[in-house]
RNA sequence: GCUGAUGUGGCUCAGUCGGUAGAGCGAUUCACUCGUAAUGAAUAGGUCGGGGGUUCGAAUCCCCCCAUUAGCUCCA
């Protein structure tokens, strides 16, 4: 594909370059429609993104309808075919801000000051729109091959809220008609995969009006969930964990002392309780804090790790709940590891080693960023430069690859993030690892070292799972439903090929059942076939267990797997012991 | 919180121009007693998210809430 640049020059572009040039010039189409269509319209940014583009323009007082997005889309077919071509020339900075100023385009002004002194400042025009572009382009507005309209939003100028929010219309493009269907095609198979849909459908979560954001964990759910807890608890006694349980609310005093009160109370609940302030803990850490505090230590006992399953309460904006991704209460799998300056990068590596242990055991692929200071933080420079040092070094020794995510730290600390990738591709934040300098400041935490001196201690505060809910629906979506056996909510069903083995089908069902298999019985009077495909499909049950005459009359069962539609018979006792091993070694 | 969309039996959805609701699945009952992805028939189930308003009459039109949803912002 040809693109032209800034300068004039033409040439054929890498070939990596050519989708996002041509989604970016797609944007440049869509704006010339919308100025077709709305010639008041003010345009701010429209950058070509990993599927497609969007323009953010502020359309004054109108509000777009579908039928409106639909004539853009048609409105930018319409310029495709006219085949404009596209043309780039500079102006100097003050004629580029008169330019954009006479054209009312006061984003764009707004940009020009933005962009440093010696930037080149270059525009491209097609038909008879201009815009203010670093390209580069397409050479003709036909080179769009295959595109499609899929929404609007909100967005903040400059995606800072305190802005003015435009509209952003989002659109996608692909070089062929083929691979834009094929998208659409695999955002269908995506929707498909969506924990809401699946939990739904398997029962194991639900939401109410009455309690937005504040999941309810139906017995299918809650037997996921107990799973993974169990597994949970198991590692980390291996790793010289213990694990406490701490309030759920407790007294304003405490959330000022730990600085929750003042860089985190629009997220924190409140009660009253006998004329004072409570508060619904948003975090575990002040509860963790107290107990360490409860006794004095000494340096032998270090480091202290001490786990907590805690329930958090948080307030967030209602616009930005979304199934068990986020939620308003969540579990974490917390846990607060007190310890000496020199045992951080140890401490760490454990951690990281941990975290790392329990996504490969499920097959996530992850990606880690380190978040530095806040702006709302506390503490001092020095505390903070070490704390972020530390988690660096650790990072580095270990070898890991990862990105620096600017001032996105918690407010007491620095921390290692672990990004996971929902059906659609969207990561959510699970695990994570914050250095701590401030909370044992603020609680005036101790131990007495080896020459009998008091010394203060550093704390981590770490999750694995991070929520165990956004686990949940991140596990959800991995497996579409198909959980490995030992973490699936139904492990077994037992299916009746006719009332006539009703009698050995219970046998088999106690038998397991009395074997500590999650199993069922489906005693309805149904074909078979019926039973198989709504175990297979809907509740998506590792194995059924088919008995009937034969079955009765061997003394076998017919089992059959989820994951090949394959059977095999063998003896109950077979079966059992398959079973039974394959739920204690998690495979 | 902001911008747009959506809300109809347990679930998935239809309902035209305003004339007081339909289907499939599921559930229940009956018949069949069946061999690895849907047996047949019958029955029950809805003040159409909530509250106001317009109208002789509202699921349908208007207003205000609530919830869901795609994003923005924010976060585990």
């Amino acid at each position: 594909m040809k693109v032209i640049y800034n300068d004039g020059t033409v040439k054929e572009c890498q070939k990596e370059e050519e989708l996002h040039v041509m989604r970016h010039s797609a944007a440049h189409i869509m704006a010339e429609a919308i100025k077709r269509l709305f010639p008041d319209a003010k345009f701010a940014y429209g950058p070509a993104t990993d599927k497609g583009f969007y323009y953010d323009v502020d359309l004054g007082e109108k509000k777009l309808s579908d039928a409106d997005l639909m004539n853009i889309e048609s409105e930018m077919k319409k310029i495709v075919k006219e085949n404009q071509p596209i043309k780039p020339f500079t102006l100097t900075r003050e004629e580029a801000v008169k330019y954009m100023s006479d054209e009312g385009e006061i984003y764009k002004v707004e940009h020009i000051g933005d962009l440093p002194e010696d930037a080149v400042i270059s525009f491209y025009r097609q038909g008879e729109y201009t815009d203010m572009c670093v390209g580069p382009h397409m050479t003709y507005t036909k080179g769009l091959k295959a595109f499609k309209i899929v929404g609007q939003s909100g967005a903040y100028w400059k995606n800072d809220k305190n802005n003015k929010m435009l509209t952003r219309i989002k659109g996608i493009a692909f070089p062929s008609q083929q691979e834009l269907d094929n998208y659409l095609t695999m955002l269908e198979e995506a929707e498909k995969r969506d924990h809401r849909k699946i939990g739904k459908e398997m029962g194991l979560f639900m939401m109410c009006d009455e309690a937005p954001g504040f999941p309810f964990f139906l017995p299918k759910g809650m037997a996921l969930k107990n799973a993974l807890i169990d597994y949970w608890r198991e590692i980390h006694t291996r790793e010289h964990y213990v694990e406490v349980s701490t309030p759920m609310i407790m007294n304003r005093r405490l959330w000022e002392t730990s600085g929750h009160w003042d860089h985190y109370k629009d997220n924190m609940y409140s009660t009253v309780i006998d004329e004072e302030t409570f508060c619904v803990k948003p975090m575990n850490c002040p509860g963790g804090v107290m107990v360490y505090r409860s006794e004095p230590h000494s340096y032998r006992e270090l480091p202290m790790r001490v786990g907590e399953l805690g329930l958090v309460h948080r307030h967030e904006l209602k616009g930005a709940l979304h199934g068990l991704f986020r939620v308003r209460c969540f579990t974490q799998d917390d846990a607060h590891i007190f310890m000496r300056r020199e045992q951080i990068t140890d401490e760490i590596t454990n951690v990281v080693h941990l975290i790392d242990e329990v996504y490969t055991k499920f097959g996530f692929k992850y990606s880690i960023e380190l978040s530095t200071r806040p702006d709302n933080s506390m503490g001092s420079d020095e505390d903070w430069e070490a704390a972020t040092d530390g988690l660096k070094s650790a990072l580095e020794k270990l070898g890991m690859p990862y990105t620096v995510n600017e001032g996105d730290g918690a407010f007491y600390g620095p921390k290692i993030d672990f990004h996971l990738e929902d059906s659609l591709g969207r990561t959510w934040q699970c695990g994570t690892i914050q250095l701590d300098f401030q909370m044992p400041l603020n609680f005036k935490l101790e131990y007495v070292d080896e020459k009998g001196e008091r010394q203060r201690p550093i704390m981590i505060h770490r999750v694995c799972f991070g929520s165990i809910e956004r686990f949940i629906g991140i596990l959800t979506e991995h497996f579409v439903g198909k959980f490995p056996v030992w973490l699936a909510p139904t492990q077994v069903k037992v299916l009746l090929v006719s009332e006539k083995s009703a009698e050995y089908g219970q046998q088999v069902y106690e038998s397991l059942r009395d074997a500590k298999v999650r199993v069922e019985l489906d005693n309805r009077n149904e074909k078979v076939g019926y039973l198989i495909r709504e175990a297979q499909t809907v509740e998506r049950v590792p194995y059924m267990v088919i008995i009937g005459q034969k079955e009765v009359e061997d003394g076998t069962v017919s089992v059959r797997y989820r994951d090949t539609s394959k059977t095999e018979t063998m003896t109950l006792e077979d079966f059992l012991n398959k079973i039974k091993t394959e739920i204690k070694d998690r495979v």
